[in-house]
DNA sequence: CCTACCGATCGGTAGG
DNA sequence: CCTACCGATCGGTAGG
């Protein structure tokens, strides 16, 4: 008979997950020994290969989970919704994610291009849909932008640059919540965003301020 | 007597900080050997150590000379424009200067944690410098926000967002041209930020959409 | 301005 | 036989 997987494998797994992602954040991908994120994980560095065959597959699998919590996060948002109050809705879920992911998401941000070439792009695979669910939203929030082939990147890029920039300087507990900061850029994004398209005759004039 | 400096001196260690910032943003800081930078800069590795004590100097020069840079161009901003033109030549000379220097942008936003205490903070003191530029002209265009102690930083950093998330997705070439986007953000920011004050009585229930 | 070389440490793997 | 794990150590390379 086979020897069973640990009955908490799953469980080990996760913890190693989160363990390794917070030293990763703290020091750098290259600078984090395995022998380090193995103290922090308090199992041997045996084990940690028991689990990953090498420090790339940990790294790819600390971000994939991360990436694949953003996706099931925005998954969840209703699509009956109205337009901006599902824009709102998708904006907060994201934010809510980034509660307890600033280590993910910096290790996102710092290190993703140390994956090999098709383990990267399996990563930027799911980054596109997740950029695609966004674009939609603001889409029908504004029509006229969702058919404008040269304004509908830049704008959701806009939107990605206010939310991804978050973590650089937003604090909980101080006066502006999540909540609110979810409002405020949605607000920013829409009401900016009808300001664009009123005289827009050509994509060109209707960017210019 | 003292043997007198190379009459290039400066033209070199110009070299050495544009050729090495491209060695660290591909590689990345920790990857990226003193060797490889020395043969991408054509010069010995000797040589390279006698331009800089050690590799964390080379990284302090190289993002000390890019935010040098940034502030001058924000500095030859005319003061007496009017606000919303000087916010958006504020926004037009940050992404003027990104054109040629996407590298040093990368290795500001990845590396600069990995200096020493002292160097790491005279750094961002010139970011701090940098953004209360951009804070004060976004409150000489709208007072209100500017008086609100809760607003300004969330409202100025979601700026530094979209501004500084731009080299993930702008191509030069493409139909969208840097005076474009700089328009673009502008008006998202100013029309925006209009929208969040009409209704202000608590900065709580100016923030909600 | 170079070659030669160091003390330290890395990611990954051996036997059991 | 298998998988799950350990203490010890490998060959190769880094900054300086």
């Amino acid at each position: 008979m086979a020897r069973p997987r640990s009955a908490d494998y799953d469980g080990k797994r996760q913890a190693i997950l989160d363990r390794s992602a917070a030293v990763f954040a703290k020091h750098g991908y290259d600078r984090a020994s395995m022998a380090q994120v193995a103290k922090a994980c308090k199992v041997s560095k045996a084990l940690l290969y028991h689990y990953y065959v090498n420090k790339a597959e940990l790294l790819f699998d600390i971000l994939q989970a991360h990436l694949q919590e953003l996706l099931d996060a925005v998954a969840a948002v209703s699509k009956t919704l109205p337009p901006r109050q599902r824009l709102r809705a998708l904006v907060g879920a994201l934010l809510e994610v980034y509660r307890d992911a600033d280590d993910e998401h910096k290790i996102q941000l710092n290190e993703l291009s140390k994956l090999p070439t098709k383990r990267r792009n399996l990563l930027t695979d799911m980054e596109r849909d997740l950029v695609r669910e966004f674009a939609d939203a603001i889409a029908a929030v504004n029509p006229a932008i969702g058919a404008d082939k040269v304004l509908l990147k830049p704008v959701t890029m806009s939107l990605f640059g206010m939310i991804n920039w978050q973590f650089m300087w937003f604090s909980d507990g101080k006066p502006l919540t999540r909540e609110d900061y979810a409002d405020l850029v949605t607000t920013l994004l829409v009401e900016g965003a009808a300001a664009l398209t009123p005289a827009q005759a050509s994509p060109k004039r209707a960017a210019r301020g």
